[in-house]
DNA sequence: ACAAAAGTGTTGAGAGTACACCCATGC
DNA sequence: GCATGGGTGTACTCTCAACACTTTTGT
């Protein structure tokens, strides 16, 4: 172990680092996430979390954005660190260590791009997933655990819906990414009384009475506290 | 890069993982952070945070384990995943990324030990910090940011007690790790609520009136739902 | 008896929750 | 004119927050 000012670069054996980026969207009144179909071994021809090794001039943050960027298109987005995963067997390969990170991508915004050493990329549903690479299972459940968490007391929700939009589609991803139905008088109510959205002014006319638009307000403190346990 | 089932161990220039971890205690009626001071240059004979190279056979949390009881000689406590911080330029001998831990340990239940590459080792204040190496303020403020943060919504405070402790102790630590008053009258109703603790039938006396002991109970939900931004 | 710390209730304000009908448009 | 989805108000309950005096012990 080099304790001491350690010369080279490579005179103990140290893990491969890579980072994962869980891209998340709402799509067909469905949470869906982006997959990758691996070209080569292991796990060929199965689906995995795009990612790929850090290189040794950029940040972790910098390389979740690059590995996003290759994947989508898109940079300027919601990007959060989620956790690292480090088992010594996760690869069989050798001992790789990934930093997880999780995005929020805005509905219908970009189209999945399939990177070198992927055959294919896609949307899959969260509720409906294929057989996955490596831990992936595991990395995409804890990401669905945190997203539903962070939306019940930030207001990540806005994230993935276009610039513009009306009440009932934010309740409606808000029901979709929580898996339960809310109360419309009551959903309206609270996150107009939070000051977070303002009406554009414009309509969105469809099938039934046209919906007022709104947008998100960059101002706005979106947080709430969380209700303590003890006072 | 590595992409095709890389062969050897060391084929692209991989960086060094280190494992720290921030352990904390009550002390003195002040909350406290074990650190070491540094031997070997960069940054010797400044205070850093306990940590070291992940071995290729261990998992992450293994490692933390480790370094937690070289430092402290326990095992047994409350540990948790921080975050892993990787800046290029973190650690001037080369890219190292580390993967941050937080430990609790119970009041005055361990004695600080030197490691190797420590000359010394000993608790410091939260709230008045030496000098230290590296990144490790920014890692020992996002420590406590996630301390206070969880202390709002879990029951892990107790995680920093001994086994039997009375409530006016329980609500002292509060308000050191919060660093705000809180009412004896509604902390004592608010646990006493939540059903998380339990009379031992014991007593502790000193001055003025004993005070009645508890226990944590073990089957205890120690989590309170946070106050949804949405209903 | 007095100092020191433990223990105890009530009230008013605000937030959460449950619930049913009218409104504006397209066809 | 009717089907479709958008939009609105009220009453009850529960939780939170503020606040002062009595009880039990050691000296």
């Amino acid at each position: 172990m080099p304790a001491e000012g350690f010369k080279g670069a490579q005179d103990y054996p140290c893990p491969y680092v890579t980072v994962d980026v869980v891209i998340f969207t709402l799509l067909d009144d469905d949470l869906k996430v982006l997959l990758i179909r691996r070209k080569n071994p292991p796990f060929a021809g199965k689906w995995a979390i795009p990612g790929g090794f850090i290189e040794m001039d950029e940040s972790l943050e910098e390389a979740a954005l690059r590995e996003l960027e290759e994947e989508t298109g898109v940079r300027d987005v919601y990007l959060e660190q989620l956790y690292t995963f480090g088992d010594p067997d996760r690869d069989p390969r050798g001992r790789v260590i990934t930093v997880a990170y999780f995005a929020l991508v805005p509905a219908n915004t970009i189209t999945p791009r399939a990177g070198s050493d992927a055959s294919e990329a896609r949307w899959w549903s969260m509720y409906d997933l294929p057989d996955l690479a490596f831990d992936h299972e595991q990395i995409l459940k804890y990401a669905l655990t945190r997203l539903r968490y962070k939306l019940e007391y930030t207001a990540v929700g806005f994230e993935l819906l276009p610039e513009h939009f009306t009440i009932p589609e934010l309740q409606r991803a808000y029901e979709i990414i929580l898996g339960e139905k809310l109360d419309k008088r009551n959903f309206r109510r609270k996150i107009l009384s939070a000051q977070v959205i303002e009406p554009t002014g414009e309509y969105r006319t469809g099938e039934g009475r046209p919906a007022r638009l709104y947008r998100f307000r960059d101002d706005a403190v979106a947080e709430v506290k969380a209700r303590r346990l003890f006072p």
